[in-house]
DNA sequence: ATCGTTGACGTCAACGTTGACGCCAACGTT
DNA sequence: AACGTTGGCGTCAACGTTGACGTCAACGAT
């Protein structure tokens, strides 16, 4: 457990100075090929590896990208991180994670520990209702990527789905179906402004149908329990109930549950679209019809902006909207 | 986006030395209640926040974790990066984290990658076969816990599942539902030396039966495609098969898709019993009987075995084992 | 022969913080 | 009156690295 070797312990074995070893480790030039080959045996015989807290101290760049996310338990979330970390790492950074149970507070705190480690950029998914937090970060240097919403700000750039056309999707895919009594199950924790999917949705139905067309609307948490109670809310405010949009495909789960418990088939009695494509979604029966949201394309976006942002901070670049599709299973 | 305000500036404001600044913040006491106070107020007023880096340049202390990871979307993995996670943060650490794919030398990359970045100490999931690693890192001085594996080295404490317990819970359900002809569903990636269910569950089979009792064993991927291909292979190998025993609960949803698919009922024809228990198991039809992991309990014990470790280095501790327990519901 | 250029280094300070130590006045003790 | 102790600070160096700049020899061009 004796001390880690440093820059200067290489150069004594050399018999360099520290600043040529450096040059050395960060590919600089300025040395000769014999040195080089010196210098570098030497790294390796002393097991030399450069003190990145250091580094970061000097340089004001970590090689740190934080993520700050909401609930991790969430299924659409775990892709997502894993898509994230994956590609930071294949860039040389190292990934920050932390998750706020969408508390804006937390979220504060979060921002301010990454901030206090000088992370050289953050991806923020999802954004809650309090985006002067990530405004603020933004000015004072932070370069930063919100997934899922729309931040006008410098250092900040957006990635995000194209949700209203998702919602317009399942309503087409429901109508066609020859379903005319609609319910959509919201998310209590999605802020007004972000309902995107649901707006696409009865947009979609206004246009082909006339506005006379019904359309309830439930809010429940964004769990299969709260798919469940959704459903029965549904079910109260229109009892002929034939399709449901559901805010994603936990609820969409939590939905058919609850018919099926009612004696109600799915998808002959009612027909259910979700929203993301997890995993299971495939393999509960009757298997899910839903939005799929490509979160390995997500991941990716996310991280290539954050870099752009890294290079080149303070230039603005449009949101990048990523499309979705509608996969058709079994439940509508 | 000017500097960010240092100690120096706020010992310039209130006109002391930086010194006597950083006792304040760090409540070293050794100075008075008015010093203190105005101290305070300058920090406020300036923004002041202690620079992370610096500090942990000196102290060799950074405060944060780093969570080493197989695969984050394991449906069992996100509770736990979860739980660990928060539980940092309430200690005032942040977490790093990485998945390795269960690739050794990406693990070493991310061992090097967090030991550079002065990580406090690390949590590791799971382990792989190269336990040569952790222990290499444990003797320099890194505070280590691993998760579902023993490793007996300097610096490193173990928190685990009784396995062979779930093994022999599982064996015992199966055998007292009547069941004689049974199948395990064993992971690839899992190690030989780590095979605890499996061989408790051969255990009590033997104990209870004697070993005439047949139980043949597939190798599957731990995803729901393994335990259909691992359904396929047990069959092949034992036609009029009774009972399956699975290695985790996505196995063993394969394993009911492939047994629907062949036109035999669970758990009328072939009883199935998983191990995890994750949210989707309560929700698919049947419902999954299972071995519970208390994932909740997991994080706390690593997080405070991590703690533990880090406040009393060098300091044997004997590997935690938590109890595991049956939960019976419709599959088995 | 002189001059600028280039390559191959070395020197020094700085990043922001804390550990070790020193100083000085005030106070109580003998 | 001399002495140790304590509280309340300040000074200085160090952590390991890199940015800015300096130096010096070798070399080609004039």
């Amino acid at each position: 457990m004796d001390r880690e070797a440093t820059l200067h312990d290489v150069a004594g074995k050399v018999g360099v100075s520290p600043r040529t070893v450096s040059r050395v480790v960060n590919d600089e030039g300025g040395y000769s090929p014999e040195t080089r080959k010196k210098v570098l045996a030497a790294i390796e015989e002393l097991r030399y590896r450069p003190n990145m807290v250091a580094r970061a101290l000097i340089t004001k760049r970590s090689g740190t990208v934080g993520l700050v996310g909401g609930d991790m338990t969430d299924p659409f979330f775990p892709a997502l991180a894993e898509g994230i970390q994956h590609r930071a790492r294949e860039a040389g950074q190292t990934m920050f994670f932390a998750s706020t149970g969408s508390d804006p507070d937390r979220q504060a705190e979060v921002l301010r520990s990454f901030w206090a480690r000088a992370v050289d950029g953050v991806i923020v998914f999802p954004a809650l209702d309090s985006i002067d937090q990530l405004t603020d970060y933004g000015r004072r240097g932070l370069p930063i990527v919100v997934v899922d919403d729309l931040v006008e700000a410098p250092n900040v750039a957006c990635v995000l789905f194209d949700l209203p056309e998702g919602g317009r999707l399942a309503a087409q895919h429901l109508l066609s179906a020859g379903r005319r009594r609609m319910g959509v199950i919201s998310a209590t924790v999605s802020p007004p402004r972000r309902r995107h999917r649901e707006r696409g949705f009865v947009a979609a139905l206004t246009e082909t149908q006339g506005d006379h067309l019904p359309a309830v609307t439930a809010e429940a948490d964004p769990t299969v329990r709260g798919g469940e109670a959704g459903f029965a809310e549904l079910l109260s405010l229109m009892p002929d109930l034939d399709g449901i949009f559901a805010y994603n495909d936990l609820v969409a789960i939590g939905a058919m549950r609850a018919a099926a418990a009612s004696g109600r088939r799915v998808p002959d009695d009612i027909a259910v679209v979700g929203c993301d494509d997890i995993e299971m979604s495939t393999y509960i029966t009757p298997a899910l019809t839903t939005i799929r949201l490509d979160r390995g394309r997500l991941s990716n976006e996310a991280v290539a902006a954050l870099g752009d942002l890294i290079d080149a901070p303070a230039q603005r670049r449009p949101p990048v909207v990523l499309p979705v599709e509608l996969v058709a299973r079994e439940s509508a």
